[in-house]
DNA sequence: TACGTTATTGACTGTTCAGTACAAAAACGG
DNA sequence: CCGTTTTTGTACTGAACAGTCAATAACGTA
């Protein structure tokens, strides 16, 4: 044969941005769940054809994984971001991120405050609930998100105890993933219908119950 | 023809216990979902077959909405009956109740603690996570059991404030609010993975971090 | 301009889906 | 034992499903 070992030779390019793709495809998942979508609803709300697809991503599982890890690798170190900062300023760090997270997540610097209720809950968590109990990938996706907002949150309340805001005593880590739970059980609560406002609510008692320094 | 009019005649009644297929299909929309489970499963879950699940019930939508019906009136008023009593131990049931919510919800007093992490978290819940969005009738469902839950949450708190047990200053409902947030938050934060002793700190540290009376 | 390589496209496959239709069987009062 | 009514299981239907594939298009290189 007249193979001439043409190592060097570019081929036709991707027209598609992988990122932009993955987005559009985690919007998708968010609306109508991992069972509920299609891949032909994956393929209209990416603008990708099957084939292109399945050539690119591994079919459907293959593009949640990796919407997913896309979804961590954008958000996943914005909270860590919002939360650092001076010992001083912690407390109310923690205050303004609590506010904004139960109504739409890891806020990035861009994103508008959420469009919809369904476009503000945990993408991992609602995936994790949905098929996370038969989907080990998937759940263990998820519990890395988690695990670095633990991180991320547990530093922020460190941080204010060492300025003499919140109690000492109190485990930052315990009380981290209490407020962590607050915030993720309002993406449930949100589901109910519940008004943003209380939401807004839920997070000010969450905020304000915590275990100030001085006050026993 | 020689029809001679049998006005009374008892036709063959029905082998099926209702609620049992209800709660056996629950079982199995808990397990995979809404979409994820096929109107073949359900048939096998509950033993019945297709002709008679369309006739008792209207398909696969009526099989949950009258499921979720039945899990409403089967455990809605266990919290209640759970939270109610003297003043004196408002506290301490809201502690016992947070406690066992946590790891499988309204809890029966013969319901084993929870089988399995699927089997705990709230039914109305997550299903209203996966298409409450777009299902107006499961979301209104869901909205109805949670809000029985304020409801009985929130005469618990205002007793143990009555009791001297809590800050009188605290707004009953808010509180109501925010441990049910926590509780189902635990949902999610179980469905990561996380193990029940997680879960139970996590019910811990929102009991510990109530406002009680003349601590400030 | 011709070639090798990869992306893209849309049609195709066999399967599974929700819902319907229907015949057979079962259980009751008479 | 009979007539009636309901249950019950099965077979069917058209649509939707996930995944595959061959043909075509677009590129850098020679």
């Amino acid at each position: 044969m007249s193979e001439v070992l043409y190592l060097v030779c570019m081929a036709r390019p991707r027209t598609f941005d992988r990122d932009h793709v993955l987005h559009a495809a985690e919007r998708q998942f968010r609306e109508s769940g991992y069972n509920g979508t299609s891949v032909d609803d994956i393929s209209a709300a990416t603008g990708l054809g099957r084939g292109s697809l399945y050539a690119a991503f591994e079919g459907k599982h293959g593009v949640l994984v990796q919407a997913m890890t896309g979804y961590f690798s954008r958000l996943g170190n914005v909270p860590a971001k919002v939360l650092a900062g001076p010992d001083d300023g912690a407390l109310e760090r923690l205050h303004s991120y609590l506010l904004r997270a139960v109504h739409g997540v890891p806020l990035a610097d861009d994103v508008p405050p959420a469009s919809d209720r369904a476009a503000a809950a945990c993408f991992a968590g609602k995936m994790a609930l949905e098929i996370g109990a038969s989907d080990a990938e998937v759940q263990r996706i998820a519990a890395e998100c988690f695990s670095v907002l633990v991180t991320a949150v547990t530093e922020c309340v460190r941080a204010a105890q060492r300025n003499g805001d919140i109690d000492p005593d109190a485990d930052a880590e315990d009380l981290a993933y209490l407020l962590l739970t607050v915030i993720r059980g309002t993406d449930v609560v949100g589901a109910y219908g519940h008004s943003p406002a209380r939401l807004t609510q839920i997070a000010e008692s969450a905020f304000a119950v915590l275990p100030r320094t001085g006050r026993r």
